[in-house]
DNA sequence: CGAGCTCTTGATAGGCATCAAACCTCGTGG
DNA sequence: CCACGAGGTTTGATGCCTATCAAGAGCTCG
């Protein structure tokens, strides 16, 4: 399981085991669609996705539904929520999904015995503002059916890129993109079929299988620059600085080496 | 000027000295729609914007153009910039501007010697990334009136609400708002004619009146709620142990008390 | 004061939404 | 093990919203 050797490099063992243990003390199974946090709600915790996909959401008077963001198993999502008065989107399972629903209280003293969870969070808050510009430049410039290509490649990256089964887990149906893309689900049927048509990727049982990525995101013209994979260990040289600038902290070297933090970023991410 | 104010509230005074110091030092003038960091940069700075409005854009390599966010007077942007290895989008002036340009070693000597700085810098992280959100909804699930009455509604209430003129500045010309609603400019002059006609919205010499916000609200089905005003109190609380939980400075009070923050937040943001 | 934006307006076309309905798939229960 | 129902996918017909192309008038900034 990608998530526990995630949680295996980066902290402490002794930090380990606090946060698994709060983790799993704390872990929600979440049906299909159900709604863990609803615009409106006052924020009292966090979340960390354990398995299955999660879906930010914004939800118009009308029922007009737009999906903001989508969170792989590994990522944490909810520091903004965690700020603000009242939660100003949702977020909900896509289907079967178990999140880890961590309060105030607890994750204050997780913070204290695991320094290091804050660099994560901020790098984790950094990339995820990446991806949304992203998908901003995609509702607002792109063609149907680049926006749709353009989601495959996201999400087919986010979880390793090529492997030498040419697939990845999908767990989006053909509704959900049109919510994420801005479209019809019928017009995201036509470009999803045009897509398979056109360069052979094929989407079925919660899976995308792409014989040719380059095909893909060159319909889509992916370039994967914004999701700054392989970027996380520059967060031990500059984030930690940024955020903690007291002299105190400045002195003291990271608990975590470049290794930890590179390899909670690179899943999922 | 507003931006002055912010800063006497913000920080002690032997602080805000060097804070203003260092923008005043840094202070650059940027020509209308000149660059000031442009995608696959590598980042140097972070940026104040003192004067003028700035842009956040992606650009898609056939050029077509998506605005991804506005900055006005007082914000901070950037920070992002500052902690991956090369910027996945640009930032550029509207119209003239003044821009502080900070360096990473004198920012990070800045955050040491005030440590209340990553306290509002977080703060500032996570409500442009609600703006974010709510500007992804509109692009994705409101009509080109919507969109347009919407952003209207948004720049209006970031400047401060609604006063007697019923006015506020607005320097983006109808391509801006083309380019950050994803319409084109042609068809952005026809719903300014429209709102125009409809509630009396006026758009012109770099201003916005609005006789009834109200009226523009309804049409937008605008609620102010993502923009969290009069929150900021709340990073006091909220964010302050979120990001700096080691017991040492859980223990410690907030420099800066409550009021001082809101000033920051209250203006521009 | 002039060049270059910016705004305005009209005509035409196309991409995507909308509406409607059939078919398929899969989990569930008899 | 098969039947059932809900949700997901596929398909067709029609129309509207918005893009595109073109060109003139009005600003504004250097």
């Amino acid at each position: 399981m990608p998530f526990r050797e995630i949680l295996n490099r980066l902290l402490e063992p002794g930090e380990r085991v606090l946060w698994e243990a709060s983790l799993a003390r704390n872990a929600r199974d979440i049906r299909r669609g159900a709604d863990i946090v609803r615009e409106g709600d006052r924020p009292l915790s966090f979340y960390v996705v354990l398995e299955g996909w999660a879906q930010k959401y914004r939800q118009l008077p009308d029922g007009r539904r737009q999906i903001v963001g989508i969170f792989l198993p590994g990522q944490i999502c909810g520091l903004d929520l965690f700020t603000v008065a009242r939660h100003d989107h949702s977020l909900a399972a896509l289907r079967h999904a178990s999140v880890a629903e961590v309060g105030r209280a607890e994750l204050c003293d997780l913070l204290q015995r695991c320094p290091n969870l804050s660099q994560i969070f901020c790098w984790s808050e950094l990339v995820a503002a990446a991806i949304q510009r992203e998908w901003m430049a995609s509702v607002g410039q792109r063609t149907a059916i680049e926006r749709v290509a353009h989601l495959m490649c996201e999400i087919f990256v986010r979880q390793g890129g090529e492997r030498a089964s040419g697939a990845c887990d999908f767990m989006l149906t053909q509704r959900h993109i049109g919510e994420a893309t801005g479209l019809t689900q019928v017009h995201v049927n036509r470009m999803v079929r045009e897509l398979r048509r056109r360069c052979g990727a094929e989407l079925g049982r919660q899976q995308l299988r792409v014989p040719s990525f380059a095909d893909l995101a060159a319909i889509a013209s992916f370039d994967a620059n914004y999701l700054h994979l392989g970027e996380a260990d520059r967060i031990a040289d500059l984030a930690y600085p940024l955020f903690d600038a007291r002299p105190e902290f400045v002195a003291a070297a990271p608990l975590v080496g470049r290794e930890g933090i590179l390899r909670l970023v690179g899943d999922g991410l």
